[in-house]
DNA sequence: AACTATACGGAACGCGCGTTCCGTTTGTCA
DNA sequence: TGACAAACGGAACGCGCGTTCCGTATAGTT
């Protein structure tokens, strides 16, 4: 075991504090217009030259990256406290709510889940794959606890949960239309008189 | 009344055979990529020059408008038929399935329906608004029937299609997938004890 | 067959955007 | 304060795609 190699090299006070800079421009940005705006929208929002973005974030996947991941972490977080909530019927539908507040809040989030045609999906699949199975965690013990209909699968949730969204955001629809919309989808994958929460 | 100066002027019969090859080109091309394929696809597929192409649609909206237009057209015919249809509540409920089945067949469809970041909204509008008025009616239709949801609006439900469709389509789910997508819309937006239909 | 209006093909242009390059500025350390 | 590596800004490049332009081919007419 060697001693770690770490901090060897000193970054420069004005390049730690313009990364963080970039970030938070990015964040900006993309939570309003989603991933396909112009990188230079995003140096500009931070004061900062196009060139200075691409040192930091040598591709704009890596920016975007940056910015996505850490939003799926807290998805990620939260499915996993919702898996072992006390009724898995309103667990799963809460956080299915709580999925289609945040997408509707961040562009980019579901820009993430599919629908941009950026083929950055290589790079966040791993994330991406971890929050399909903990959905399908919920959506399966759902179904254990007889909330909710066996007939549907995570890939088909997960779409008609993003899709509605998608719409909702394009159609300048508000927050509440959205909500209504996926409790609409909740409500047709509930199991039909069901007394199980 | 003056009689018509149709056909004052003589189309040359190779401007004719063209103008059909495109649309076909177009028609077939558009389904299965959408339309965001480029124009130089449509005139390889046609066997024709770009320019060609131009001369006969002066913009790639035009030809867009061409294609799109007649599949409303067919859209619209059915939304009217089903609107007499004997229970209200079947008749939405299948109208959506078929508006589903078409969608997901041609891609263009919903990049029309709203999706696709072009701004050919405005040449589509009048058709699109007489979409919306007549699945408004087949709704309203099935709510007085007592089969469907009151708190139910028009644009949520075309959202809640139309986004389920895309997704769909996008996460390569088959269309068996989509038309039970679809299906839990149907019966999210259902009254609980329907026994109207 | 000759002639001409009409139509054709595809090279070329403009523009937006991701990315790179390089001359200039600035933080850090002695 | 002087020197130098590190970082900066933004002009410039490459590429894709919509659109235009113009030299060439051809259908229709005489």
């Amino acid at each position: 075991m060697t001693t770690e190699p770490v901090e060897v090299r000193h970054k420069r006070a004005d390049a730690v504090r313009n990364r963080e800079r970039i970030l938070e421009a990015a964040e900006a940005v993309f939570s309003t217009e989603g991933v396909s705006v112009p990188i230079d929208r995003v140096a500009e929002r931070a004061g900062v030259g196009v060139g200075t973005v691409y040192r930091h974030f040598p591709t704009k996947e890596d920016l975007f990256e940056a910015i996505v991941m850490t939003r799926l972490e807290g998805l990620l977080a939260l499915a996993g406290a919702e898996a072992s909530a006390e009724f898995p019927g309103t667990a799963l539908f809460s956080y299915l709510q709580e999925f289609a507040r945040q997408a509707s809040a961040k562009h980019d989030l579901f820009d993430a889940m599919g629908a941009a045609g950026i083929d950055f999906k290589t790079r966040c699949a791993e994330k991406l794959d971890e929050m399909k199975a903990r959905i399908g965690l919920l959506l399966t013990r759902a179904q254990v606890a007889g909330a909710v209909r066996r007939d549907t699968s995570v890939d088909e949730l997960i779409g008609l949960v993003v899709g509605t969204c998608q719409a909702a955001a394009h159609a300048g629809l508000n927050d509440d239309a959205c909500q209504r919309m996926v409790g609409i989808v909740c409500d047709g994958i509930r199991v039909p008189a069901a007394t199980a929460r």
